[in-house]
DNA sequence: CTTATTTGTTAACTTAAGTGAACGAATCTA
DNA sequence: TAGATTCGTTCACTTAAGTTAACAAATAAG
């Protein structure tokens, strides 16, 4: 399981094995069931996710109901905003499937440096990434309808569609559960017409 | 001008004067007139920009017609996708107003690092703080309605509302300039009745 | 196994966004 | 300055999403 890491490591910067073995010894690998709460609403956190195995997912209580906003699959990254902000979260963070992550603390930045010196490299590598991605996404998001969403995901996250609830799906394509009802059954009709 | 910059990096990390002067000697400081494409759909850049003063866009062409997605103003740094993902542009980046611009080469990495070892660091906080806060603003725009959407950035970025054109501003939003007009008047009976 | 809760779908109705066209006003250009 | 283009708004009409409610299926709880 740890090769993972250590193979996605290797995408962004060369690592030797005393440097594996210093990963290792940090102890931050977790295993989590199903339904945890790993943030609430109003907590100040310090903890990054890295999830190896299984999904997560951010969602934001309004009005009483739940607005699912992202989910986090293989080797996806998530540092929450109040990590960085250092002012309580806005959101919810939880554990949709039995999953194994790698759980860091900003605590640990110190130790971290320490024995895998590369780390801010790789981070600041690793984050402009995400940061040009998570843009384009948005950019996907803006420039198109709720039906060409819900196309869009089924070419680029099929597995998504299949392993996450519906009506968390939905929040997550901006809608409600009913108009995703109502759409699936549009483009059900269009096909087969 | 450049003490904008420096007030703006001392938010992150302690910087000597020595440092100061060898980010002046860098030669990254540029005027640019209003109208400019700084970066075409298809090109392979590797230039990242920091707005000091002014106001620069991104925009799709989609089935020939404009879509603006986002807008930079005084003290937003922008690094195009394609510089990290180093494929071509699918999008332009275009100054809609003078502006002074901190423009800066991945070819210069090198340079920066030797003359600025510090760059790595800051950039990791300071990506890493974006990453989350355009995640926010994602999550933000997911939730809530056009006419939500525009009252949030009235609020938020009331500047913007008069310095950018409606129909840029439309697009932004997520919408068609019509709707915009529609739903500005729309707001405007409900404050009188 | 039975009951309660959650989840997904369908339907009727309301509301708002998309579309295409028209029209001044502002801006640019020759 | 005259003509062309761009821009913002309005209108009538179409389309799709929001809302409220009902109901069946799946899942969880006792």
């Amino acid at each position: 399981m740890q090769d993972l890491l250590f193979d996605f490591i290797s995408k962004y910067i060369s690592i030797s094995e005393d440097e594996k073995n210093a990963i290792i010894s940090l102890d931050i690998f977790r295993s989590v069931k199903k339904g945890t709460i790993l943030l609430k609403e109003g907590q100040n956190s310090k903890e990054s996710y890295f999830v190896l195995k299984g999904c997560i997912r951010t969602y934001y209580v309004l009005d009483g109901d739940e607005k699912t906003t992202a989910f986090y699959t293989e080797m996806d990254a998530l540092t929450p905003h109040c990590v960085t902000s250092k002012t309580p979260s806005q959101y919810y963070i939880n554990c949709i499937e039995d999953s194994i992550l790698l759980i860091s603390n900003t605590d640990m930045e110190e130790e971290v440096n320490t024995k895998f010196p590369k780390f801010d490299i790789m981070c600041r590598m690793f984050s402009s990434e995400l940061l040009a991605k998570n843009k384009v996404d948005f950019d996907e998001f803006k420039t198109s309808s709720p039906e060409q969403r819900y196309l869009n995901l089924l070419q680029k996250r099929p597995d998504l569609i299949q392993r996450v609830p519906q009506h968390q799906l939905a929040s997550y394509l901006g809608i409600k559960p009913q108009s995703l009802s109502r759409l699936k059954a549009r483009i059900l009709e269009k096909d087969k017409g």
